[in-house]
DNA sequence: ATCGAGTTTGATAACGATTATCAGTAGGCG
DNA sequence: CGCCTACTGATAATCGTTATCAAACTCGAT
């Protein structure tokens, strides 16, 4: 017996699920323990790094260095388009970079390539938002 | 008066130039106070911000989560082809990719998009060594 | 060359995120 | 139902980074 099913890691599922964009492990934990949830951080943490392993979640680095999850519903490898503002998080494909990204890692004797490629912007709404508040 | 010019400063900038690839600020402090500088790890942290900042540095985060900065020949946006094992760290163009993202972005709505784009692999001397210690 | 104002330094404490620890709990199979 | 063992959760420990603050130093002015 090597994994067993517990309700916590079923909630941190759940509420990775209903994250719209990117959560760090800390944000989830306080948003489980308003559902009345006694579920404890290291808890979370564990389910998080479960999921990402098995390949249920994706996990990022924020620019200020948190861990950030997210429930993909792409399986695979992919990318992502992120608003620094909100946190909204788009799925893109990127075949062409994956590409690029394989022939110039060849081409200077690499191999075993990975790559990160994503994106931080605003969306739509931010910009828009943004927009009428500058008035200067 | 902002600025002033330190010994410091100017020894963290030689340190990282003489780094081959990315290092982290812990290992930059270290090999400073090697060479009997009583150099403190907040100065080297200040001066690789700044350094950063000031765009003669770039930095970036390691998959373990260090920022990791690398002295910059190349002015302007960038990315990097980095070797895993050895830290070797080649500066490469990307326009195709530059172009990529903004086309991505734009038909999403984001604006103001930057992105992240590195590429981590093992280099040709590396790949050899470790195809030499593989014999399972 | 000396002085003074204000920036920079450096040792340490504080901080935040993550991981390890370990006794107690509870899932799942007999 | 009961046992075995993986899992949980509170806490401590760890690690990288930033803040603090008195002392040192830089630089322009005298």
């Amino acid at each position: 017996m090597a994994q067993r099913n517990t309700w916590q890691r079923e909630r941190v599922r759940e509420a990775l699920s209903d994250a719209q964009g990117f959560v760090s492990a800390q944000t989830l934990h306080a948003r489980l323990r308003d559902d009345n949830t006694g579920i404890g951080l290291a808890t979370v943490y564990r389910a998080l790094a479960g999921l990402a392993a098995g390949g249920d979640a994706d996990s990022l680095q924020s620019p200020e260095g948190e861990n950030l999850y997210r429930a993909c519903v792409t399986s695979g490898h992919h990318h992502h388009l992120i608003c620094r503002q909100c946190g909204l998080t788009v799925e893109i494909e990127a075949s062409e970079v994956e590409e690029w990204a394989q022939r110039t890692a060849a081409s200077h004797g690499f191999t075993s390539a990975e790559h990160v490629v994503d994106i931080f912007g605003l969306c739509g709404a931010c910009t828009a938002a943004r927009a009428n508040e500058r008035d200067d």
